[in-house]
DNA sequence: ATTCAAACGTTCGATTTCAAATGATTTTTT
DNA sequence: AAAAAATCATTTGAAATCGAACGTTTGAAT
């Protein structure tokens, strides 16, 4: 099974040394690749669109996220990023010390915040947004349309593998 | 064309509150998932693997590279996991402290700085690593074989673009 | 040989990140 | 209704992360 020429060099000599040992070489290859992909992406789009307005990936991510949901629980943005809501406290912070999100407490449950953008918030997102996005454009665009299509459709198919973590020991 | 099947709740609800605008979709689509799929991946492996041996997601990585490699220069770990010179300052100077890497500076060029595992180093990689891979080989298992090798393939490719940044423009 | 430029790792300051602990509020039990 | 448990967001302390600035060392140019 000719598989080496599916392999970068550096993967091929991950596998070289770890051959012998009892590993599953396939899962180490998605995984790896799967890593190496989204930090790529990551450092792009914050070098290349995000940091001339002074904004993280993070900062990017939560603004969006607020910019679509409107006013959103805290909770909620923690969840959908999936970071800890003590990240989310932390990033609204640094966004409202910006001036870009404004946080307040909820009338019907006082323990809840809600989160919404000022007009300056809504300007940088309508601003960046489209240039993020043609970042992931640019990314997405190494493959072809198809591939594109299979590509969403196999991490999607990954990602719900995660949100399903112990009804199956329970039903025992 | 039924796409909507395909998507996420949280997906299509984004399509929908950005359709009108002149984007990307597939694009976008790709990115984001491959983005939640990398950040549930890092955190599953964090609290079911790394957590009970008080390694962070980065430090693993980097004693993993250290010991594929053997002593290597500071400049290269960066480069292989896509982080800053600084950063892998920062981790080496937090494993050095858990007395699981040496450093010492090159004879051969004194800016240069090696790190070796210890023998604490070398016992923990060995001991972890197999535990990190069936973690992989949890998440990879929810494709098929095919689809695994599908997966691993498109990334490579994604990956592999990251690295002809402007070539392209230059040779108009 | 001396100067200049490039390359390297480290330091610095700021932000991101998390688990654990905390304080406030709501819901459930009793 | 009072007490107990659960649920929030925040704080705290430690680590990860980066760009920019810095000092050291090497290589190139004059």
């Amino acid at each position: 099974m000719p598989i080496q020429e599916d392999f970068s060099g550096a993967e091929l000599e991950v596998m070289r040394r770890v051959s012998g040992l009892p590993i599953d070489e396939l899962a180490l290859s998605v995984a790896s690749n799967l890593w190496r992909a989204s930090q790529l992406f990551k450092q792009k789009l914050e070098r290349e669109v995000l940091r001339e307005h002074s904004l993280s990936f993070s900062s990017f991510s939560t603004l969006f996220i607020i910019w679509i949901w409107g006013p959103i629980e805290t909770r909620e943005i923690a969840k959908s990023q999936a970071v800890s809501k003590a990240t989310v406290t932390s990033l609204l912070i640094t966004l409202e010390k910006h001036g870009l999100v404004k946080r307040k407490v909820s009338k019907t449950d006082k323990r809840l915040v809600l989160a919404e953008l000022t007009s300056a918030g809504r300007t940088m997102i309508e601003w960046v947004f489209p240039k993020f996005n043609q970042g992931e454009a640019d990314v997405a665009g190494t493959l072809t349309e198809p591939e594109q299509l299979e590509l969403a459709r196999l991490l999607r198919k990954v990602v719900a593998g995660f949100q399903i973590p112990l009804e199956q020991e329970v039903a025992v």
